[in-house]
RNA sequence: GGGCCGGUAGCUCAGUCGGUAGAGCAGGGGACUUUUAAUCCCAAGGUCGCAGGUUCGAUCCCUGCCCGGCCCA
């Protein structure tokens, strides 16, 4: 005998079981229901067999007098369809009193302990499937992280921006500080990068004129783990024509407390031991006022190298006044940021894609949002003239040639493309997988992620 | 990259002052008409991460390596 290759008219268990909550313990409905889903319960009464039957939606016992349904042949992990009707059982429990019950798969390796389900973080990150089946709460965050990523592209979509596709897989790799992973082309015969950021292909558009544009993307750095990193990771990047950072400002904090309602119900989140709010609006700070209060700030590379080790941080490697005032900003401010805040115009060494503030030329319209200490979304006013970006990448190019291995690369194609007129705009990017960390209170980024990245068993 | 912790049955874990290992659940066989981590009986299940070393003897002690976690850089 075949398996079924379908089981058509099902319900989900959620449904059903909402429709025995009227009833008389003991009692069954009328009506008849069709529900499928795994078996990860089994109480064998001789002549009357219980089953938990479980789906996307929820849980539910069978009820299989075997003098209706014969021989009750399933195995824990069975996928298996019934028809019945909703019932209490004698003790009250939602419950289907099956007529009809038929396999649908076959389990054929045992299922590991139902009770424990599967612990160990490594066996749940290689075999996620395994993790998803046997634990509610892992099927329940990925299904939210779906819901997060469809409240963002509809906001996004409602406020008129397109939705569109750039390259992977680019000639230059560009729009952020990080090592690519490099690829070849047979083809074209020569190397190719991973993209680290949309960006510049982004911005690409913005000059061709669709004006609002946005990317959900997966974006790739040649570098380790951490609780918030991941060699492959999620942005949502967005740039808008005749906006400046301001403006973006405001959408990030709209966005991410409309996509908090819709994911979570909420905006308040725990996350990394932190009660947090994400409703707007949420804290400013400007960037170098917040050095000063930790006295780590000045404009001079010797002093600020001074100030430094004097605090007892190890500057051995920071070769650039950039890298030292990153490094700064990276060891006493930003782990104090717990409540969501706005960390605003950047040294202009740090950000070679933003426009300077009419106050300061020396420091860019770009802000950085951070929650429990961790960024998760990077924004300018974009620097829209080909000649200043042409000079800033000169600034890169002296950065890397300092020993910054991860200043920008430079792409004079994106310079040209520039130079034939781009709009005033603003663009972000948000870390999705960060986004999703705080919303589902899950402290490492490999946790939102189905299936993280890991070395090949030995 | 550094420090600490871990890897024993399919899963969750125990254990061996160094003498070739146990439990619960799952899987196999059987009993049971209101259970819900059901219960009861029977049988079965292992390269103790890998490789060396010490030893009469190593899963246990030592060294190296592999894989993973946490913290730090």
């Amino acid at each position: 005998m075949t398996a079924p290759k379908h089981f058509r008219d099902r319900v989900e268990i959620a449904s059903v079981r909402a429709e025995t909550e009227s009833l008389d313990n003991g009692a069954a409905a009328a009506a008849k229901r069709r529900v499928a889903g795994r078996v990860l319960g089994r109480r064998d009464m001789g002549k009357l067999v219980f089953l938990d039957l479980v789906d996307r939606s929820g849980r539910i016992q069978l009820l299989c007098h075997t003098a209706k349904t014969g021989e009750v042949d399933v195995h824990l992990g069975d996928i298996v369809g019934a028809a019945g009707s909703p019932s209490k059982s004698k003790r009250g429990e939602p419950s289907v009193d099956v007529d009809a019950i038929e396999i649908l798969a076959r389990i054929r390796t045992p299922l590991p302990d139902t009770f424990h389900g599967v612990t160990d973080t490594e066996a749940r990150y290689r075999r996620r499937y395994l993790d998803l089946l046997m634990n509610e709460e892992s099927r329940r965050d990925a299904i939210l992280r779906a819901r997060m990523v469809t409240a963002i592209r509809g906001y996004l979509d409602a406020e008129g921006f397109i939705e569109v596709e750039t390259p992977i897989l680019q000639p230059r790799y560009g729009g952020g500080f990080a090592e690519p992973f490099v690829t070849r082309s047979n083809l074209l015969d020569q190397d190719l990068y991973l993209r680290i950021a949309d960006e510049l292909y982004l911005k690409r558009l913005i000059v061709g004129g669709l004006e609002k544009v946005y990317e959900l993307s997966k974006d790739f750095r040649n570098e380790s783990y951490s609780y918030k990193h991941s060699p492959e990771f999620t942005q949502v990047e967005w740039y808008e024509a005749y906006a400046d950072y301001t403006d973006t400002m405001a959408r990030c904090e709209t966005l991410v407390d409309q996509v908090a309602r819709a994911t979570i119900g909420g905006t308040r989140t725990t996350f990394r031991g932190h009660e947090l709010d994400l409703a707007k609006p949420w804290a400013r700070v400007k960037f170098v006022d917040a050095l000063e209060e930790h006295g780590v700030w000045s404009r001079d590379e010797e002093e600020l190298r001074a100030k430094l080790a004097g605090a007892g941080v190890d500057i051995s490697k920071d070769r650039t006044w950039g890298q030292l005032v990153d490094h700064a900003y990276a060891h006493f401010v930003e782990p104090g940021l717990i409540q969501p805040t706005i960390v605003y115009d950047w040294p202009i060494e740090l950000s070679p894609f933003a426009r300077t503030t009419d106050y300061d030329a020396s420091v860019v319209e770009r802000f950085e949002a951070v929650v429990a200490g961790m960024e998760f979304a990077n924004a300018f006013s974009e620097l829209n003239d080909s000649e200043e970006q042409e000079q800033r990448f000169a600034a890169q190019a002296d950065e890397r040639e300092a020993g910054d291995a991860e200043a920008e690369p430079g792409d004079p194609d994106y310079v040209e493309a520039m130079a034939y007129g781009m709009a005033p705009n603003s663009g972000i990017g948000i870390g999705i997988d960060r986004l999703a960390m705080v919303l589902l209170g899950r402290d490492a980024i490999r946790d939102v992620i189905l299936f993280p990245l890991l070395r090949e068993k030995g």
